[in-house]
DNA sequence: ATCATAGTCGTCTGCCTGACGATAAACACT
DNA sequence: AGTGTTTATCGTCAGGCAGACGACTATGAT
């Protein structure tokens, strides 16, 4: 099968963002609205063209610091301060997926701690941190009790892959600690757990598990009371990625 | 950032195959032999242009069935006695990883049976299962004493990164089943296990462990001999597709 | 001072796993 | 027919980990 160019399609390829934080108490994705068809006005996730000479991932990261401000995360760099978590999450290229052309959209996941507001183009109307269920819900009204429209396109079924992804990734790595500021204490990192899987954990036996997986954290010997209560030790992320045992999520 | 098509560089699409089997008890993939430069005579993973008119699985699903004349497992039906595992790995679109154009690969994993011999446009030199660890390593001398070139392209990496999905897989889905015929022995899914993870496993905790774990395996109310010694029972997979607790691999 | 809140340390029990002994049922020899 | 080999299958036991939950500690709020 040689390579004639005349033998294949020509196709646009994109990249969306699953950004995903977690914000009082709730898993949130960040939405932008569209400005122009199709869906005009609908929520989509953030995402835009592959440039000619980027890889997918310099393009993912991209598209991450023009909408939040973001550095990703470099792999080859761990225990970073700043940045999100980045990495590829799965590829999309159903022919009707875009009405207009042939559009294979390759969808990449970030993690991020709680941030200040969004920024798309500096319009904050046009970007949001929403909640993965209302975002998801098809139909019926939002806590604003203004209806909500599906997301566009394909991104609901982005959306939910992603958010599967991070459910069970933080299972069997330390990636929960993305969702957390630099430092942080056992209880912040139980909240994300919490809030990301929709479960209440017990304390204490999260207190063991996690302080006793070695390289999972790291104390920095401070302590905060910013939760209120005993002061909580504070941790940085150790350099462990993969955590042997995992986590266990509980039962439905 | 609207949709200008003059904004935005055409890509060409294509899918490449990781198709894996287990033959005499190693972990095997196919591949093709390139007839056209570049990187001709060398060896490749099997794959090619997504039409236009195509989704990404069903390009992969034709793909896999004019290689190896297998047909893709439907999802939507479970425990399916003929066709392949198929699903999407991941997507390789490195600006310069093929020296003629920009080209973007949507890589999918397939594991199947220990199948007859492959056939590649009926030529069957042009096609071969070889052990993953030959197809991996950087030069040296494979078991027929030839020299072996690494993979054409970045099909090392692909190669590899769905070997590590499959290996990790198994560990918590019910896909090792995927490799075995219709009927199969606790025995034969053992050496599944075995070559896969390149490990020994104890006969008797797999057989309490894969017979105790709900909905994995089904007896058929047969039995066999064909592995010699004892008889023993023959089982169809079960309903189940994540094994909760996961199967466990052996510490390095 | 008392209460509410959150963090941390222990205990106990049940389940799962790894290590390994023992038995069963076939085939290949002699 | 007997003996050895191979594979399958059942059982036992000890160690480790997770869930349930009691107890104590250290802060801020009333």
């Amino acid at each position: 099968m040689p390579y004639d160019p005349s033998a294949f399609p020509p196709f646009a390829v994109t990249v969306d963002l699953v950004v995903l934080t977690v914000r009082r108490h709730a898993l949130c994705a960040l939405a932008v609205r569209r400005g122009e068809p199709p869906f005009q006005g609908r929520w989509a996730l953030p995402g835009g063209f592959v440039r000619a000479d980027e890889d997918l991932t310099q393009a993912a990261a991209r598209e991450l610091a023009e909408e939040t401000g973001l550095r990703a995360h470099d792999p080859a760099v761990p225990a970073q301060d700043n940045g999100a978590h980045l990495e590829q999450l799965a590829t999309y290229g159903d022919p009707k997926r875009d009405p207009r052309m042939r559009v294979v959209s390759v969808a990449h996941l970030a993690l991020a701690p709680d941030l200040p507001a969004p920024r798309a183009g500096g319009d904050a109307s046009n970007a949001r941190w929403a909640p993965v269920e209302e975002l998801l819900q098809q139909g019926g009204y939002g806590r604003d009790g203004e209806p909500v429209a599906p997301l566009a396109f394909d991104h609901a079924q982005i959306l939910a892959d992603g958010v599967e992804r991070a459910r069970s990734k933080i299972e069997y790595s330390s990636l929960a600690t993305a969702f957390c500021p630099p430092e942080f204490t056992v209880g912040e990192l139980r909240r994300v757990y919490e809030a990301v899987w929709g479960v209440a954990l017990d304390p204490r036996n999260f207190h063991r598990k996690v302080t006793g997986t070695p390289g999972f954290l790291v104390p920095t010997g401070g302590t905060t009371t910013r939760q209120g209560g005993r002061p909580a030790q504070l941790f940085r992320a150790g350099g462990a990625t993969l955590l042997n045992p995992p986590m266990l999520r509980p039962e439905v």
